[in-house]
DNA sequence: TCACGTCGCTAAACTGATTTAGCAGAGCAT
DNA sequence: ATGCTCTGCTAAATCAGTTTAGCGACGTGA
């Protein structure tokens, strides 16, 4: 692998210059004195030799191995990780850098190894992933370099990039205000056991006040609120079918995710409901599937792409706020419209 | 990032040594005569400074890195891409590796990126990924060090890890003749433009063969071959409902894909039709959305875990065979059942 | 004419490891 | 006493860059 390169001693040469004049041309050092002359002659130079800096000898000088550490607990690998990483990466490659990628798998070993992996190659800075928005604790040993969290918070006040959760909570309210929904939106995905799982919570918390805010602005108050043991579909289901049973009926169904929502679907054409005629879904994430669903479903989107390139902006181009939060922009599909016989009847 | 670190100067001052001696101990050099003591007192020295070794250095000098390069086309990014990096990360680790990853996205400009970014940094070896089984172009320059390739295969002959895809063919066949299906199983997912699209045909060519072939040996032929523009949801919905309005309507569904299955699902709760008891499904992938489903659905699972891992093996291990077939195993679940009606009558 | 500053450039040190070549001393045979 | 081998270890070169310190030539002002 890279056997035969070109070395800056073969362009010095060639150029008939010195190794330090070379570096200093190819680098370019303000403040040199160098001729024109010399200038073109390196850049000539380097370029017939198809000169490339070996990346070893030239960090092993300046600590610097233009290579960023992606660490993260399983995010790496879930599918809720391709727009993170691909974000990083362009980012990344925009300045120049790669992408070490590692994964701790929530493991104390695991994440020593990544530690150690880490530290032995001098990265320039690290991006600490979570797979849910969730705070956690960074281990001591990466803080003597620059770290950014990416979908987590830390109690060491670290950078940390978000996606704006509580702004998605609005734009669904509203979304739903818009279309004249008022008393009889139902909420699926409340989770009782915050305090055990604060990934959840994180973003639950978030959206619910989001949410809440904006209709009690309007006066309108949420009908129900279901609550979830997790969020997978058979429980977006179990809830749906909780709610079908009921008298007062809702008009419209905000699901904490979009797996909730694919129970919900689920459970109401088994109803034999129509979406969104009979009743609106609406929900959070934009996972793959939303759009696979019929009818394609509403849903605010986890805007994982921007995270990851926030990220890495945040870790190279200096100057890092404390907090970054990142839009969640609606995606407008065809899982809402106005109430069942609006605008005149309430009742199906 | 990684300041104040022990060198292996330090080391050897504290053991009394020479740089030589710590080094040779250190990396446990054969044939060397240094005493049990010095050995003892160079370890001990290590361990009290926490001692690590710096890899840019090291790979100076060695021209080794211990970093294998991740390129993808674009399958870093999907949702398919997970297991393929985990299981790349794991065998990594094993073997004190690590994980540079980077994309083309099938630009050229950005493949040429990548491929400098890997020379330059003088990885070990390069794992060349496609997102969906295809035949491809290995970049020459690139071909100085070991390559494998990850779920494609090139002109190069070169090492490549696939999923078994005429294997899963005979799995899923033998499953529906097992469960009684003879002479009314439709097929959705054909291509007609199998030479504009050889990632789609790869694969399909090869499920294709493994299902005929074993429904030949039955003395059973496949009812319908459905065309497919692509392998997605609304495909499925569409060559579901065409089969739906024959006359002689089929007991059972092999989708190429979950994604076409899922359409298929779509379909068939529209008409009213329950699977399994009225129609079985089954699929190839084991997409996420398989155990989703209602009722969850039967697949060959795309082993991507075990084929990120058996690339690094490839790639670390030596002796490389020209191909490696990963299997694909079923998951079994709940939606094949008897044909509708069995074991006596076969209409509706 | 000499001191001084500027210009254009280079020699050599330095980064932290591995590796080659070889040295001092002990033991043994001649 | 000499030559030989073996043992246990080390000095110095090397990898490919960056950086520090400084050198010789030239112009200028006193």
């Amino acid at each position: 692998m890279g056997r035969d390169r070109a070395t800056l001693a073969d362009v010095a040469k060639r150029a008939g210059l010195s190794k330090t004049a070379a570096s200093m041309v190819l680098n370019g050092r303000e403040g040199t004195r160098l001729s024109a002359e010399a200038h073109q002659r390196v850049f000539a130079a380097a370029e017939e030799l198809g000169y490339r800096p070996n990346v070893a000898a030239r960090s092993l000088r300046t600590r610097k191995t233009a290579t960023i550490a992606f660490v993260s607990d399983i995010v790496a690998t879930t599918r809720f990780a391709g727009g993170l990483i691909r974000g990083a990466l362009d980012a990344a490659r925009e300045r120049d850098h790669v992408l070490l990628i590692t994964e701790t798998q929530g493991d104390a070993a695991f994440e020593q190894y990544a530690i150690e992996a880490i530290l032995d190659r001098q990265v320039d800075g690290v991006i600490y992933a979570a797979m849910a928005t969730r705070r956690l604790s960074v281990p001591p040993a990466i803080l003597s370099g620059p770290v950014v969290l990416l979908n987590a918070t830390s109690a060491e006040e670290l950078p940390c990039v978000l996606p704006d959760d509580e702004g998605a909570g609005v734009t669904i309210a509203e979304t739903l205000l818009g279309y004249g929904h008022r008393d009889r939106i139902a909420l699926i995905g409340r989770n009782r056991q915050k305090e055990r799982d604060p990934e959840i919570s994180l973003a639950a918390e978030a959206r619910l006040r989001g949410i809440r805010a904006t209709l009690a602005a309007a006066g309108v108050k949420l009908l129900v609120e279901n609550f979830c043991p997790e969020w997978l579909p058979e429980h977006g289901y179990t809830a749906t079918r909780a709610l079908l049973a009921r008298p007062d009926r809702p008009t419209a169904i905000i699901c904490m995710n979009d797996r909730l929502a694919f129970g919900a679907y689920q459970a109401l054409g088994e109803a034999g409901l129509t979406i969104p005629d009979d009743l609106s879904v609406i929900s959070f994430d934009d996972d793959p599937t939303a759009s696979w669903l019929r009818p394609r479903l509403s849903t605010a989107a986890l805007p994982h792409e921007q995270m990851g390139r926030r990220a890495v902006e945040l870790l190279l181009d200096g100057n890092a706020p404390a907090q970054s939060l990142v839009p969640m922009p609606l995606r407008r599909r065809r899982s809402v419209a106005p109430p069942s016989g609006s605008p005149a009847a309430e009742h199906d």
